[in-house]
DNA sequence: TGTACATCAGTGAACGCGCGTTCACTGATGTAC
DNA sequence: TGTACATCAGTGAACGCGCGTTCACTGATGTAC
């Protein structure tokens, strides 16, 4: 390899022993990682490779594989609630702002398969290690109920089932389309966002 | 081990060179080591061990390991389907049969969450090369659809779209809760069954 | 400003693991005569 | 009814793979004096 062609990564094998920032890399690597191989591409040899660092040196960060697949799913959580806030912003009424929830939440997953994949999946094998990702992933519930609460301030408990309706309906719809056993096409919905808004329409009557 | 001690599976080693009827006792021992050990449990290995055959044998009924899951995961559709028709057989009206179909696909998720992960998760890498697979996971769709037929009958699309909405809700609460992101208590539901009812009962407009 | 030192991030090599898959083979089975 | 033979299900051994993790180490860094 030339020194025309040398890489970020040989830069910093050749200049740097310490890395400086491994933990922001090691986390950048993986996003990349998952979005361009998926989640079988993921593994921290891979990640150590893609930083250019040998492969015990995220031991020096993450105690083991889970720890570093918590702080992805935490991550992908975190712009999981950012997309949805952003595109609710501006949105009046209840109907509208669920809607536009449901919709980024569904964008979101289909534009991020893999991390959503790392996000619901079972390759974290132990939840309970990591007390703030259930927090963390709890924000987009929050999104959900927060937009309801105008409307159905009525009883607590109502309030809650239909919290939970709504984000049963948009969860599970966007798995089945991710899971390639629903698709707007054989619905006859033009596209994703169409798909979304109609089915969700199903519920307007609570909603409006 | 003595003689008293030796189980089928010696005894098959022992007396025949020929299995006899190894595809279905592959199948069969695939779902008990799902049931068992989970899905990182279930390999054609652990298979050929569980069935007391040589770890090659798979091969002569299975072209690789895709095609045992497809198999498998046709077997839990079927499953699926079955408990779904029998617990809604007897019901009267839309409402009530919604409720039985929804409550037994919770349950069958619930109490075969491998199994269930093998349906609808990623392990199977290529589903376009099992046609029958999409057919047969088609008929959870199916039974939905035709228990609200009688209610939509007015337009074609509402009709397919408050199928979607059942679907996906029911699809949705069920995968947050064997996801681990949702449970009945953490809502103030007595159980899976009433969860599952609650949730529904907010379409109850929409269904009655 | 310069030096001694503790810290600890990253190195390099190795461990053991179970996996999917291939291969030439062997022996049980059932059929044709 | 008995024999020759083709079929092919299952054997046993081996392949190469990437993985997670551990270990004693080294050398860059920043701090205390």
């Amino acid at each position: 390899m030339s020194a025309e062609t040398a890489t970020a990564v040989d830069f910093q094998k050749k200049f740097k022993y310490h890395h400086g920032n491994l933990r922001e890399a090691l986390l950048a690597a993986a996003l990349d990682i998952l979005a361009t191989d998926g989640i079988d591409g993921l593994s921290l040899r891979s990640l150590a490779r893609a930083t250019g660092v040998t492969q015990a040196a995220p031991y020096s960060h993450f105690r083991d594989k889970d720890e570093l697949l918590a702080a992805v799913a935490e991550t992908g959580f975190q712009r999981l609630a950012l997309s949805m806030a952003e595109a609710a912003t501006g949105a009046k009424g209840a109907q509208e702002k669920i809607e536009k929830l449901a919709c980024a939440y569904a964008r979101f997953a289909t534009e991020n398969k893999p991390l959503f994949g790392i996000m619901f999946g079972r390759e974290l094998a132990d939840i309970k290690r990591f007390p703030t990702l259930a927090m963390t992933a709890g924000k987009s519930y929050a999104l959900i109920s927060a937009a309801l609460a105008q409307k159905a301030a009525a009883s607590g408990e109502d309030a809650r089932f239909l919290t939970v309706a709504v984000w049963s309906l948009c969860h599970g719809l966007t798995t089945l389309i991710v899971e390639e056993k629903l698709s707007p096409a054989q619905i006859g919905a033009a596209d994703l966002d169409t798909l979304v808004k109609r089915t969700l329409g199903v519920l307007a009557p609570q909603l409006g």
